[in-house]
RNA sequence: UGGGGGAUCGUCUAAUGGCAGGACACAAGGCUCUGGUCCUUGGUAUCUAGGUUCGAAUCCUUGUCCCCCAACCA
C-alpha cells in the first residue's frame, strides 16, 4: 500500500550485500530487555526488523536481551509477545533469550582471557570511572591489567564459583586505555551480581553486559544485519573487535537509524516507568500511554500502526514526528472501519413541540457514508423529547455558525428538519431546555430544494442508552516535555482524561461489546474498552477526535495559540576561517593554486607526494591539484595505494589541458584508472573515447532531443533555467559523455533563444 | 575541550553530478444529510562562505548549529 516508497538506506545495504553476495538469506532481529512495555518508538524498529525480513524472505528472531537480573521480569517478557504478535509479526520459532547463552558466552569470555585480550580487575566503580579519564584526557591503565592469563582465568573461574561479593571483581576487554573512544577504554564485560534472574535462576551470579552479550549473541544466531538506534553507534567499536577477535559461526554487522520521537509524547523507557509507578497514568495499558499496550486499548489498530511506521521513514537525522502525522494515519484507517452512530456527549433536551405525545417512529439510518462502499443499516427511534449536545445551540450564534439557535433550522442526521422556537432557562439563566417544531415533510432528512446548512447528530429521549465515554486527549501539554530542562512530568496535560457519564446513546450500541470500533457522527472515533465494560453497559474510549474546522475557525477567533517555536536560525558567529599554514601558503605563491586546494595539498600526506610526483610531467599546477583534491576518492587521501602513478595522473591532465578529454570524459578516465590502472592513453583508446567539438555533429543530436522533450522546452520557455541541465545531460548521455559540455550548452542556448 | 553522528519546506522524508519531489501541517475554494471523508488550488526548503564543474543538495575547503559518548543500564 505504501510500496511506492522509496528504500531506506538500510534496504540501500542491504541490497548492495545482497548484489556482492555477502549473504544468501537475510537475518534481522529484534532484541528488547524484559524491563518494561513496547512503546510506538519500538513499534518503528519492529516494523523496521520484521519488515526487513518479509521483504528479502529472510527471518527476523526475538531476542531477549536479558542480562540483567534485578530489573527483569517474566511478565515483561509476556507483555512484549503479546504486543509483537498483535503488531502482526511472527518469529516462528526463532524465540531466543540471550540468558540461554550464558554457558556459551561465558567460554567465550574464557577465549578471551586466553588470547590475552580480557583481564579480571579488582577496581571499584569510582576508580573505574577515575581511571577512564575524560573526554578529554586519555585513561590510565589498571593495575591489574598486566595479570597473566592463568592468574586471569583462575579469577574469572573463582568468580563464577561464587567467591567474591558484589561489585568486588569485574571482566574488562583489553583494548586501549587512551582510546579517543570512551566506549573502548577497556570495556567491562563481566560483572558480579549474587541475583535472582527470572529464567536462569541462581545458576549464575555472573552476568554479562550488554556490549559482550549483543554482539556476541548476533553471532551466535547468524544476524547478518544487527540495526539498532543512533545513541550505540560508538558501541560498534566494541561490537567489531569483539566478533573480529572471537572464534564465532557469523560476522554481523551493527547499522544504526534513528529513533522516533513524537511530539506531545514521552518516549523514555525509565519515564513511562515513573508515570505507572507513581499512578499519575492507570498502568502501561493506560489510554494515554505511548506504549504499544496503551494504544491499543485506546482502540489504534495495527495496520495504522504499522502504516505509520513506513511513514516516517528511516534515516539518522535526529526528529521529532509531529502527532498530526500519527492521527491523521490512524483517522485514516479509522474511517475505513468504523459504522457510524449517533452519540451525545454532553446532553441539552429539546421538545419537538409540534410532535404527538407519547408517539414515536423508527427511521432507517444507513451506518456507512456514501464514501465507505459497505452496506448495512440500523433503526433510529425519534420521539417527542430528544437530546443534542450543548455545543450545538447557541443563543447568540457567532459568526458562520450554522447549528441550531432562536428561530434557526437545522436538520437531524436521519430525521427531520427542526426550527428553535423557545429556549427555557433555569433561575440561573442557563439553557434547560429548547422548544423546538419539526417538518413532517422533511422525514429521513429531505429538505426538498431547501437548503439547510447544519446537521446534528441527536438522541431519543425516550430511547437512549446511558454510556460513559472516556475522552482521552495528548499526555502532555507541551511539543517537548521537559524541553526547558525541567521534568517533563511537570508539563503533564491535565486534560488529559475526561471521563463522562450520563451520554446518550442511540439504543444499537446497548450491544456493543469490547473491542468493537465506532465512529459518534460529527464527534470522532471510539472503541469500547475491554477492561472497563460490562455486558449491556459498554464504556468508549474516545480514540481520535475527527478533524474540527469549525472549532479550528473559533479559535483563530481567538488570541493565536503560541505556533510551533521556529527552528532558531544558527546565529552564525562570524569567526575567522582558519590562516592557511606556512606551507598551503607557499603553494599559492610558487603553483597559483587556489586557497583550497593549497589547504589540502599544503598538509604532507599521499595526496601531497602525488601532486608533487605529477607535477614534474605536467607543467598545470592548478589543474593537477583541482583534480587530486576534488577527484581523488576519500580513501586515496587516508593513504591506501593507487593502482596508477604520478605519471599516469599527469597524463590525464595533458589530455584534459590539450582538448582530447572533457572534464566529464577525465572524469570517466579516472573512474577507469581507478578500477584497473592502466595509462590514460590506452583507455582513451580502448573505450574510443574522445571528445566531439563539431558542432556540425552535434547539432543533429541537439535537434533531436530538443524534438523529444516538448514538454521540458515549455517549461524552460516559461522560466524554468534549470532544466537546461537536464537536457544537455540528455545530450551528453546520448553521446556516451563525449560530447563537449560547454559546445552542447551554446547550442542548446542558441536555439532556445 | 577529544571522538562519533547529523543538518533539505513548519514537520517527516526523497533526489546516488542533470527539472529540489512526496506526505503531514497550513491557507483558499469546491462537494456534502457528519463543519468528517473526498476533490482542486496555493505558499513555504537545500545551515554559512568559498572552490571544482557546462551544470552542485550531492564532490573539495571553511565556519556555524544540533545529537551521542566519561552506568558494574540497554
Amino acid at each position: 500500500m505504501t510500496a511506492d516508497r522509496p528504500k531506506d538506506f538500510i534496504r540501500e545495504i542491504i541490497d548492495a550485500d545482497l548484489a556482492a553476495g555477502r549473504h544468501q538469506k537475510i537475518v534481522t532481529r529484534f532484541p528488547p530487555e524484559p524491563n518494561g512495555y513496547l512503546h510506538i518508538g519500538h513499534a518503528k524498529s519492529i516494523c523496521l526488523n520484521f519488515g526487513i525480513a518479509r521483504d528479502y524472505g529472510g527471518v527476523c528472531h526475538l531476542r531477549f536481551d536479558d542480562t540483567n537480573p534485578t530489573t527483569e521480569d517474566a511478565e515483561y517478557a509476556e507483555a512484549i509477545m503479546r504486543d509483537v504478535r498483535w503488531l502482526g509479526f511472527d518469529w516462528g520459532d526463532k524465540l531466543f533469550y540471550a540468558s540461554d547463552y550464558y554457558e556459551r558466552l561465558y567460554q567465550l569470555a574464557e577465549e578471551l582471557i586466553e588470547k590475552g585480550l580480557a583481564y579480571v580487575c579488582d577496581l571499584n566503580e569510582d576508580e573505574i570511572s577515575a581511571y577512564r579519564g575524560s573526554i578529554t584526557e586519555a585513561g590510565r591503565p589498571s593495575p591489574h591489567r598486566e595479570r597473566t592469563v592463568a592468574e586471569n582465568l583462575q579469577l574469572f573461574r573463582s568468580m563464577r564459583a561464587g567467591e567474591y561479593p558484589d561489585g568486588s571483581r569485574v571482566l574488562r576487554a583489553k583494548i586501549d586505555m587512551a582510546s579517543a573512544n570512551m566506549k573502548l577504554r577497556d570495556p567491562l564485560l563481566y560483572r558480579i551480581k549474587h541475583a535472582h534472574h527470572y529464567r536462569s535462576g541462581d545458576r549464575w551470579c555472573l552476568y554479562p553486559l550488554y556490549d559482550f552479550a549483543h554482539p556476541l549473541s548476533d553471532a551466535i544466531e547468524g544476524i547478518t544485519h544487527s540495526i539498532c538506534t543512533l545513541e550505540f553507534e560508538n558501541n560498534r567499536d566494541i561490537y567489531d573487535w569483539l566478533v573480529d577477535h572471537l572464534t564465532l559461526p557469523a560476522r554481523p554487522r551493527q547499522y544504526e537509524f534513528a529513533r522516533l520521537n513524537l511530539t506531545y509524547t514521552l518516549m523514555s523507557k525509565r519515564k513511562l516507568l515513573q508515570l505507572v509507578e507513581e499512578e499519575r497514568v492507570s498502568g502501561w495499558d493506560d489510554p494515554r500511554m505511548p506504549t504499544i499496550a496503551g494504544l491499543r486499548r485506546r482502540g489504534v489498530t495495527p495496520e495504522a500502526l504499522r502504516a505509520f511506521a513506513t511513514r516516517v521513514g528511516v534515516a539518522k537525522n535526529n526528529s521529532t514526528v509531529e502527532l498530526a502525522l500519527f492521527e491523521h494515519t490512524l483517522r485514516e484507517d479509522l474511517n475505513e472501519r468504523s459504522p457510524r452512530v449517533l452519540c451525545v456527549l454532553d446532553p441539552l433536551e429539546v421538545v419537538i413541540e409540534n410532535y404527538p405525545e407519547g408517539q414515536s417512529e423508527e427511521l432507517d439510518a444507513a451506518l456507512w457514508p456514501h464514501d465507505v462502499p459497505k452496506e448495512g443499516s440500523r433503526k433510529l427511534p425519534f420521539g417527542r423529547r430528544l437530546f443534542i449536545d450543548q455545543s450545538d445551540f447557541s443563543e447568540n450564534p457567532p459568526k458562520d455558525f450554522f447549528r441550531l439557535a432562536p428561530g434557526r433550522e437545522v436538520r437531524l442526521r436521519h430525521a427531520y428538519v427542526i426550527r428553535c422556537d423557545r429556549v427555557v432557562k433555569d433561575p440561573a439563566g442557563n439553557v434547560t431546555q429548547l422548544i423546538c417544531s419539526y417538518d413532517p415533510s422533511t422525514r429521513g432528512g429531505d429538505a426538498g430544494g431547501r437548503k439547510i446548512k447544519g446537521t446534528l447528530h441527536w438522541v431519543s429521549a425516550e430511547h437512549a442508552v446511558d454510556v460513559e465515554v472516556r475522552l482521552y486527549d495528548r499526555l502532555f501539554s507541551v511539543e517537548i516535555p521537559g524541553a526547558g530542562g525541567g521534568d517533563p512530568l511537570a508539563d503533564l496535560n491535565p486534560g488529559s482524561l475526561v471521563v463522562r457519564t450520563g451520554c446518550k446513546a442511540e439504543p444499537s450500541l446497548r450491544s456493543a461489546v469490547a473491542g468493537d470500533r465506532f465512529q459518534f457522527e460529527r464527534e470522532g472515533f471510539f472503541f469500547v474498552d475491554p477492561l472497563a465494560s460490562r455486558p449491556g453497559a459498554p464504556v468508549f474510549n474516545r480514540t481520535v477526535s475527527l478533524k474540527d474546522s469549525w472549532a479550528k475557525a473559533a479559535a483563530k477567533a481567538e488570541p493565536k495559540a503560541e505556533p510551533r517555536a521556529a527552528k532558531a536560525k544558527a546565529p552564525e558567529k562570524p569567526s575567522a576561517r582558519e590562516a592557511l599554514s606556512p606551507e598551503a601558503q607557499a603553494l599559492v605563491e610558487r603553483h597559483g593554486l587556489s586557497p583550497e586546494d593549497a589547504r589540502v595539498l599544503g598538509e604532507p600526506g599521499p595526496l601531497r607526494a602525488l601532486f608533487d610526483a605529477a607535477l614534474a610531467f605536467h607543467g598545470n599546477a592548478r589543474g593537477l591539484a583541482a583534480w587530486i583534491v576534488n577527484e581523488l576518492p576519500p580513501e586515496a587521501r587516508a593513504g591506501k595505494p593507487l593502482p596508477f602513478s604520478a605519471r599516469e595522473l599527469a597524463e590525464l591532465s595533458s589530455l584534459i589541458d590539450d582538448g582530447t578529454l572533457s572534464g566529464a570524459l577525465g572524469k570517466k578516465v579516472l573512474a577507469e584508472m581507478l578500477q584497473g590502472g592502466g595509462s590514460p592513453k590506452a583507455i582513451v583508446e580502448r573505450l574510443g573515447l574522445k571528445q566531439i567539438g563539431d558542432p556540425a555533429a552535434l547539432a543533429p543530436v541537439v535537434d533531436r532531443i530538443l524534438a523529444e522533450n516538448a514538454a521540458i522546452v515549455a517549461r524552460y520557455k516559461a522560466g524554468n533555467k534549470n532544466v537546461l541541465g537536464a537536457l544537455t545531460g540528455m545530450v551528453l548521455k546520448e553521446t556516451r559523455g563525449q560530447a563537449n559540455p560547454k559546445l552542447v550548452s551554446q547550442l542548446l542556448l542558441d536555439r532556445l533563444g
